[in-house]
Order: structure tokens, then C-alpha cells, then sequence
RNA sequence: CGGGACGUAGCCUAGGGGCUAAGGCACCUGGUUUGGGACCAGGAGAUCGGAGGUUCAAAUCCUCUCGUCCCGACCA
């Protein structure tokens, strides 16, 4: 059984590797770097997508969409979006069999085509706030890939706004920061620190950048969401200027965000097992299955039954099936769905069918309960929402658990172990957090990186005040509070 | 872009100069089954990644090429 998939324990990065494609999630294509989604990877990212959407138009924003493709020049215009980006650019010579005068690149992210219609949509502080997203896949030319965690393709939304002030483009900021932790937490059940980026890890063009960050199962970090203020460098750079409430001229202040396909590698990462995939119920495109026990005398009688359960589980709102299917066993069924990610199975045979039961199975603990079906539905809805609870309680756990404060460089080595080597990935190999004190200079965390290939992951939000001690890398008086890891 | 491994059916693997390229999984047909990945019988599926060369003869040897994966470097 499960030879399909490689445990955890041997081989982490094959492990996740063998979810995805046995998962039905995605697939490699025929193009380098890029990977299909399939149905069953896409299901789950229209539903972030919905849980996103409906924050974003609440809070004011209203979807648009902006050409694929941007003049090169474009670029050029803020230094360091430029040089960040550059290496990683799909550029477009030839089009219509001729060569174009002016190459455009495949956006690797939008600021600089949104902020030249920018300059056009501005003009006065009543044109302000400008509350965009758009949803698209952007590219970036990556060297080494990973299905959902980074592919030279991949699916995300941007939001670009505009505003008067700076104070009003700082809220945006972390408004939206705030909508990326509360969507991660709630509808993907993933924990994560809030936080700042240090300089060296911020955004190429941004003043300043916040991410969330989650821990996987092998205790690395993932970065799941970004939200940046941008200052008025995009303003300058595009020339945007409006006139303002005191007639003077001024620059528009920007902010970006984005959220991709890269949350569905999170939680795979944070909740699957060696059985398959893990999803909460609040995401999972089945939600339960019914599996009926078929035999010769009573198949019909039961299969029957199956169907007034399945109604039952609809009517309560629950995204059921049921898998009547009698070419494959029962066992066969069992260990498919599992892999699946289904999040409740519920076995009904002649046995239970007699008895007015059926046999429900939690897919996070394999806990088996015999439940009247009579009211069955009330019930599967209550175990849906234990399970949606109990896996952001584990994952939050276990964070927890991996978690270490760190007073100074030996004690941060020591929790990383000198050697790095990635252990090919084996869940013990990464050490976890680090929390620890740091002076804010970069030569300290560079001197980490290349060492340890630990990196600041960021200085979390609400954390930051009447910090007092020495920086744990350098005994230099600290500055702010950092959260430490290996990230993917 | 450096180091390594490898391309044989949808997938995994055998065959390393010779006669009809072998097996497992998956697939199709029929039947028996069905409470943790069922069984029997039959069937379909391959110009052995591509090009060139050596040879009476190439999946097999040589050269080039394309591609994939792993490890680095790079990377929100």
C-alpha cells in the first residue's frame, strides 16, 4: 500500500513531489520551468481566489487586467526594480515575423505598465485613492523550479494602488497585510508571522516590505504573501503627479501586493501526510465521500440509501459525492480519496444500513465514528469544523514547537547545526525559528546567510517596541526583533 | 551557468552487437468479486529521445545534439 508515495522521513522534497502528481494536482509540461495545473490543483485555487476576492472588493478595490507584455524601457525606469528583475526577464524579440524596434518582456510583476496608465488616470487628489488587482500569471525566468513553490510561470493576483498620502498608502499596506494573515490563518488553517523584511530581503523598488511567513513540515520557512509600501518611487519614475487639497503638485503614493499559486504548495507542505493529501474543509473541492459496500444481495438496497445520504449532505450544505463506482474495491477507494485530500468518508454498508448508521472517517486523524444518519449532515458540518480548527492548531503547535529564542551566535548556530548540507531535505535537517535580537546591519546577515544559508525571514509586526540587548550575531547593541530560518 | 545521473509503451524497469525488444503497474473486453490498494482469462499499446557514423548486422559501440532529474550557484 502507498507505494506511491515517498514518506516524509526519507526524502521530504520527494515526498511533496509525489503529492502533486499523484494528487492529480499538477504536472510537468512540455515547457521548461512551467507546470500544468490540472482540475484538482485549480479547484483548490479558486477557492483562495474566492476567499481573496471578496476581501479585496470589500475593502474597495475593484479587478482590472493590463497587457502581458511591457516595453523594456519601462522597466528602466526605477533603478532598482531593474536590477532585481532583470536577471529573471522573458524578453520578446520578434513579432509578426519581424523584429520589434523596442523588445517587450513577459511581466515578471506589473508596477511599471500600471503606473504609466497611472500617470494618465491622476491629476488631482480627488482622482485618489486608485484601488486596482488584477488576477494573472506573471514569469520569471528560474533557474531551478519546484512545482507550486516557484515556477518560471505561475498564477497570482497584484494589487496596485495609488494615494495621496503617505500615511494613507502605509495603512493600505498593512491592511492588506492584514487580509493576507487573516485568509492564510482562517481558510488555510497555515499560522504565520506577520512581519517586515529586512533591506537586503525587500522588494526590488519597495521602501519598505511585509510578508507572511509559515513553517513547513521540515521546519523551513515559506514565505506566503507580500505587501509593499513603495514610496513615491513609482510616482517619480512614471511621473505622476496630482494636484493636492493645497494646490501644490505632488507625487502619487504607491503600495503593491501579491498572493500566488505558491499557497497551495503551503498547504501541502503544512498539512499532507504520507497517505496523500491533507486540505482544510474550508478549501477542499470534496469535502466528503461515500463509499458504499457493495455486495451481490444487497447493492441495490444499499447503493439506494447511499443516495438519500448524499442528499442529506448536500441539503446541509456540505460538497459531497458519492463513489459508486463498483469496479474498484472498497480499499481501493479508501487509499484514493485519502490521497485526494477528501476530508470526511463515510462507509456505508449493509451492515450500517440496517443499523440507520454510517461509518465516518476523519481524513487528519483517521478517527473512525459510527454517526446515525439521521442527521448526519448537522453532524458532518460539526467534524468539518473541528477539522478545520484542529489543523491550524496542529500546524500552530508544531511552529510553536520548532520555535527557539536565541541570545547569541552560539546558541543560533548550535540550533542550526554548522552544516547546512539540506540533508536532502529530511524533516530534522532545518532547525526551525529562530527568535533573536539584531543590530540591523546587513553585513551580519549576510555573514549568516553565507554560513548557515539561514536568512532573516522578518521582524515581526507588534514585536518591535522597547527592544533592549545585543544583536545575537554580533553583540552589538539590537535594534529590532528577528525571526530566523532556512526558507524555501 | 558549473558538477553528477539518466533518456526503451502512459508510468517503472530488464536487455550492453545477432533471429518476433521482455516484465510489472496502468489501460480495454468478458467473468467472478467488493468492510483497507481483489482474482481469472483474453487483448491493445514501442519506428528503444533525435541526427550522423562504425558494422554483413545497432536499443546495444562512437560522435554530435535535444531533453529531464539531482547537487551547487542564482532567486520575494
Amino acid at each position: 500500500m502507498a507505494e506511491k508515495i515517498t514518506p516524509r522521513s526519507v526524502d521530504y522534497s520527494q515526498w511533496y513531489i509525489d503529492i502533486v502528481l499523484n494528487a492529480k494536482l499538477a504536472d510537468y509540461s512540455p515547457v521548461k520551468g512551467a507546470m500544468v495545473i490540472r482540475p484538482r490543483g485549480y479547484a483548490i485555487w479558486e477557492r483562495i481566489q474566492a476567499e481573496f476576492d471578496r476581501r479585496f472588493k470589500e475593502t474597495g478595490h475593484q479587478n482590472a487586467y493590463f497587457p502581458l507584455l511591457i516595453p523594456m524601457s519601462f522597466l528602466q525606469k526605477e533603478k532598482e526594480h531593474v536590477e532585481g528583475f532583470k536577471p529573471e526577464l522573458a524578453v520578446v524579440t520578434h513579432g509578426g515575423g519581424e523584429e520589434l524596434e523596442e523588445p517587450y518582456c513577459v511581466r515578471p510583476t506589473s508596477e511599471t505598465i500600471i503606473w504609466s496608465m497611472y500617470k494618465n488616470w491622476i491629476q488631482s487628489y480627488r482622482d485618489l485613492p486608485l484601488l486596482y488587482n488584477q488576477w494573472c500569471s506573471v514569469m520569471r525566468w528560474e533557474k531551478r523550479t519546484r512545482l507550486f513553490l516557484r515556477t518560471s510561470e505561475f498564477l497570482w493576483q497584484e494589487g496596485h494602488t495609488a494615494h495621496e498620502t503617505e500615511a494613507e498608502a502605509v495603512e493600505e499596506t498593512m491592511r492588506m497585510l492584514g487580509i493576507y494573515k487573516e485568509v492564510a490563518e482562517k481558510h488555510l488553517c497555515l499560522p504565520v508571522i506577520a512581519g517586515r523584511k529586512s533591506e537586503s530581503e525587500k522588494f526590488a523598488g519597495a521602501v519598505a516590505t511585509y510578508c507572511i511567513e509559515a513553517m513547513m513540515q521540515d521546519k523551513k520557512a515559506l514565505q506566503a504573501g507580500t505587501s509593499h509600501f513603495l514610496g513615491q518611487n513609482f510616482g517619480k519614475a512614471f511621473d505622476v503627479q496630482f494636484q493636492g487639497r493645497d494646490g501644490r503638485l505632488e507625487y502619487a503614493w504607491a503600495t503593491s501586493w501579491g498572493v500566488s499559486t505558491r499557497l497551495i504548495g503551503a498547504l501541502i507542505m503544512t498539512h499532507s501526510d504520507d497517505r496523500g493529501l491533507v486540505l482544510p474543509p474550508s478549501l477542499a473541492p470534496e469535502q466528503a465521500v461515500i463509499v458504499p459496500i457493495l455486495k451481490n444481495d444487497t447493492k441495490a438496497a444499499v447503493l439506494a440509501y447511499c443516495e438519500k445520504v448524499l442528499a442529506e449532505l448536500k441539503a446541509a450544505g456540505i460538497r459531497a459525492i458519492l463513489d459508486a463506482d463498483d469496479t474498484q474495491s472498497p480499499g481501493w477507494k479508501f487509499a484514493e480519496h485519502e490521497m485526494n485530500g477528501v476530508c470526511l468518508r463515510i462507509e456505508i454498508g449493509p451492515r450500517d444500513m440496517e443499523a440507520g448508521k454510517a461509518m465516518v472517517v476523519r481524513r487528519d486523524t483517521g478517527e473512525k465514528t459510527p454517526i446515525d444518519v439521521l442527521g448526519l449532515g448537522a453532524r458532518a458540518r460539526e467534524l468539518l469544523d473541528a477539522m478545520q480548527t484542529s489543523l491550524y492548531e496542529r500546524a500552530r503547535a508544531f511552529r510553536i514547537a520548532n520555535t527557539k529564542s536565541v541570545a547569541d551566535r552560539g546558541e543560533l548556530l548550535a540550533f542550526y547545526g554548522k552544516d547546512q548540507g539540506e540533508g536532502s531535505g529530511t524533516a530534522a535537517a532545518s532547525g526551525g525559528f529562530a527568535e533573536g535580537l539584531w543590530c540591523g546591519s546587513a553585513e551580519c546577515e549576510a555573514e549568516l546567510k553565507a554560513e548557515t544559508k539561514v536568512t532573516i525571514r522578518c521582524l515581526p509586526e507588534g514585536r518591535q517596541e522597547g527592544i533592549a540587548g545585543a544583536c545575537c550575531l554580533c553583540g552589538k547593541p539590537a535594534k529590532h526583533l528577528a525571526v530566523f530560518a532556512r526558507n524555501y
